[in-house]
DNA sequence: CCGGACATCCAAACCGCTTTGGATTTCACC
DNA sequence: GGTGAAATCCAAAGCGGTTTGGATGTCCGG
């Protein structure tokens, strides 16, 4: 078994031609049931399987999603990436698909996709971490390369196929939440600020302050890749300040847990002398569940989002032509025991 | 541009066979320099790249290092697995190949790796935490598929090539650390112990203590996935019992932070009443650098051992037949701010 | 008994590249 | 001037599949 059969040699011993071989094996109907039957048989007990670069090759699609990150935007990203792709991989692989993953230095991301289209790598692509003044989507277009994209790039929103959770509409949520408790001094621990999902986080943190009659504080919002470090040096920075937050809100369980560390350093009472919550992109190995999570959060599966992307790039390409596609997810607020009324001044 | 020229046209675009431009862009050097130069002029102004499934197929070499990773497996390697992915991503890019990681359900993997031998799609894999009743390398030897080992597998350690880190080694000097710092009294919060790293490691802890003259107690060593609840829980639980531990050897940087929250929760300070030693990865997004670092630590890059992995790999592939080689990383030990002097009783 | 509709199957072209096995030209050297 | 080696270049044969355009055989109604 497993000698590496091919499609010849499988013929010839069933005294068949490499077409009709072929067909039966891919279904098709103009073989009869009982020559279908023989073929698979012998195919199973040959160990055939078709040479996918072959194959690939004949039929003129790779079968192959790609996604190339960059090793800065990687870094930032770590665990969500890492979580983003898992789901998408099951997707492609319940359809036959394989995933590609390219590592490239910042400067050769344009011709890492450039690679992609002419040498026909991939059949579509993933866009991560879209920025600001996104442009990847511009060469993509211009390359001919389905792409979805993980969250969305602004401007684009109608021309472009993507995924995103309501990133507003969560920080809003979690704004309102904080200043029922009577919170008003709340601090904002956000991701980098040129990712549009940061942008539009702190959008409805602000917008919820605002509609509350509240001024947003620049001194108590920060911005920066969200490490563990990140989040408690800046919260101590801001407990030990006068007029310290009793709030925080967080972008990232990463660095929430920082913050927690810091109240902790500070002899505080996490739920009880300050508040926090964070998004929770569910991550697998930070668990935020149990009857009551540790922290309150704003949660919103990002590995449900790698298998949502992947099924829509999936569709893209077996339909060219069709009009792009998006899903809004929203994220569920939950309270755990991170958070609690606002402590008498 | 990038119209999608092939190489037939770009040759007859030259007047020259396609024999003649394959070997000029090749580097072969039956090709006048001259011409050289002029199909590459050429070929660069019609965006000329080769398709890489023609190539791979002419060739019969698929440029391109599976990974597979049962679904299970890798929820818990996450963080770990992503770091290594991206060093070995590195290396490849680098080296022209690709990176293709098939996400399986656990009872498909045997199969996953059968379709990569028998369709070809890798010319070698990476075969990821190898667990004491390991099997996968007899697989991989029947298939005939090229493969390095993160990690070690038992029992098979001359008949394989792998990179590993010195878990045993780092785990008795870390005890010893502890040791010398009047920790009696020292509790290990392991990874699942079917994996043959945490074995390892348990086996450098009790050697140590052995060899001080100290009985490993059972009632002080958790194993399991390692996330944040786990070691908070398992820190909580000893702390509050009754002879608790001084001292946490912990596994993962994740489940010591959850250890430092639960000492943070018993109203003890972190390296005065409770010292914390981790094992750490040297994860991007849980740094434990500065002056100080955080944690008390064994550090070792798995990013780094990535890199290694993959230049491992493709050494093997590019030289069959070469006797199997491996790569010992020992780790630093670096002190940190978790540790100090065991407490007075 | 004939012609056409189906049902089956096949030979050969093709996908786009690499590589083998020459063919042709150039050139130094005797 | 003849000759063998070296330098260039090319036609064609793969690589292992899919797919097109028939060929062959069978069955049925007229």
């Amino acid at each position: 078994m497993s000698k590496g059969v091919n499609l010849k040699e499988l013929s010839k011993k069933l005294n068949l031609s490499q077409t009709t071989v072929s067909r039966a094996l891919n279904g098709y109907p103009e073989v009869s049931a009982e020559t279908r039957r023989r073929v698979s048989e012998m195919a199973e007990e040959l160990g055939y399987a078709p040479n996918s670069q072959a194959r690939r090759l004949a039929t003129g699609r790779s079968m192959a999603i790609g996604h190339v990150i960059p090793r800065s935007i990687h870094e930032m990203m770590n665990p969500i990436f890492l979580e983003f792709i898992a789901g998408a991989g099951e997707t492609y692989s319940k359809h036959g698909y394989d995933m590609i993953i390219s590592v490239v230095e910042d400067d050769h991301e344009e011709d890492a996709y450039r690679q992609i289209a002419s040498r026909k790598k991939a059949d579509g692509v993933i866009v991560h971490g879209p920025t600001s003044d996104e442009r990847r989507h511009k060469l993509l277009k211009k390359l001919n390369l389905p792409f979805v994209v993980h969250g969305r790039i602004p401007g684009a929103e109608e021309e472009t196929s993507w995924i995103d959770m309501n990133n507003r509409r969560a920080f809003e949520r979690a704004t309102n939440l904080l200043l029922d408790l009577g919170h008003t001094r709340i601090a904002l621990l956000n991701g980098l600020e040129h990712m549009d999902f940061a942008k539009r986080r702190r959008r409805g943190f602000e917008e919820a302050l605002r509609a509350r009659g509240h001024k947003p504080d620049q001194a108590l919002m920060r911005s920066s890749d969200m490490t563990e470090p990140f989040g408690c040096e800046n919260a101590m920075e801001m407990l030990k300040g006068d007029n310290p937050p009793t709030a925080f809100l967080v972008s990232s369980m990463i660095s929430a847990i920082g913050v927690a560390r810091a109240v902790g350093q500070c002899g505080l009472k996490t739920g009880k002398d300050v508040s926090i919550i964070t998004h929770d992109d569910a991550l697998s190995f930070l668990p935020n569940s149990g009857e009551i999570p540790i922290f309150t959060c704003t949660r919103s599966s990002v590995r449900f989002a790698g298998q949502k992307a992947a099924e829509l790039l999936l569709a893209m390409i077996s339909e060219p032509g069709s009009k792009p596609t998006s899903l809004h997810l929203d994220a569920e607020l939950i309270i755990g025991q991170s958070t609690g009324p606002a402590p008498a001044r």
